[in-house]
DNA sequence: TTCATTTTTTAACATAGGTTAATTCTTTTT
DNA sequence: AAAAAGAATTAACCTATGTTAAAAAATGAA
């Protein structure tokens, strides 16, 4: 059997594991991975809270991506790689990350079993997220979509301004002031 | 340095890897996989193209993802996790495939370092269609999205029914229908 | 605490794309 | 080859969401 819900043991597993890396608290509002660049490192999101996001063909900010506590921030393509990448990382409040570098990546890659598995499993899970995600989008009105993310993360809707999470659900700002009174 | 891209080295070494897997031919049309089952099988590409669909909340159907030759069709959420999905897979064409039963997938991952290698640039590659997609699906007008599929996948248009490219578009056939016209 | 800046709301108007329904074109069946 | 079924187009009308701009509210700096 492969198991890939990610359990209170491997965020466990995984902290033991990258326990020697670099720690920062990330001020909030900072962009700790600017747009257009090669990302050097993954963070383990220790607490808070950071979006990735991206400028559109007009200039528009999109926010790509919410995480929280216990999940992997970063730009995988880019990661991986080793290639620029148009999207940024930002903290949205105060945030403690473990910094994963790209040689201790591969370092954990290439000696630890569990790492492989743990990271694999990080991929199929947010390969899933992805897919969702695009779902929601294809299939729900702008105000299903506000319910829905209301419903699972109201969290973000305490620490994030408006104008990102309008651009996270694919609505302009004013759209999403609407909805909001409506309800 | 972890190497992501697909290349013609990884299908090769894939094809020799499933060599003794069961094939079969599916008949343009038939769909071989159920909504809401437990996928017990992926299926790689040997010529022909696929989709996967599944139905919204109203019982419309939408395409989520078209697949070609040397690519991993499948249910990746259900497969690993062998849980019930609601997505199905359809043939559009005569399609030739390899299939790849969950227990000789398991049997495979825990063998051949190879295969695991292979299989987790396909997740990964995977991940980074999905986000590419949605990002196109939350920037792009529909004309945009329109054009760019007829240039990056053209042969779809010669393959499938128009409805189901729509739904894939994220609008409706008389959209697309308009879209196509004004051209 | 007041002033300045940023964020959010409100409102009038515009438009891309949806809905319904009828027509035409294409493919399949007999 | 005719009839029937299915797919694609067309057209009139409708609605959710975008656009622009201004006002109000909240936050931060002095």
């Amino acid at each position: 059997m492969i198991e890939t819900e990610i359990t209170d043991f491997d965020i466990e597993e995984l902290s033991k594991l990258i326990a020697d890396s670099d720690e920062r608290i990330i001020p909030k509002n900072e962009i700790f991975m600017m747009p257009n660049s090669i990302h050097k490192s993954i963070y383990f999101i220790v607490s808070g809270l950071v979006r990735t996001f991206y400028f559109d063909s007009k200039g528009g900010e999109i926010t790509h991506w919410f995480g929280g506590k216990n999940t992997i921030a970063g730009v995988i393509s880019s990661f991986i790689t080793q290639k620029s990448t148009p999207y940024a990382l930002q903290a949205l409040e105060d945030t403690k990350v473990k910094i994963l570098s790209y040689e201790k990546f591969v370092e954990l890659y290439n000696t630890s079993h569990e790492f492989v598995k743990i990271a694999s499993k990080f991929s199929v899970k947010r390969l899933i997220e992805m897919s969702d995600k695009l779902v929601v989008q294809q299939t729900k009105t702008a105000k299903e979509r506000y319910d829905l993310l209301l419903e699972n993360h109201s969290d973000i809707f305490q620490k994030a301004k408006l104008k990102y999470i309008a651009s996270y659900l694919g609505i302009t700002q004013q759209s999403l002031s609407r909805i909001r009174i409506e309800k």
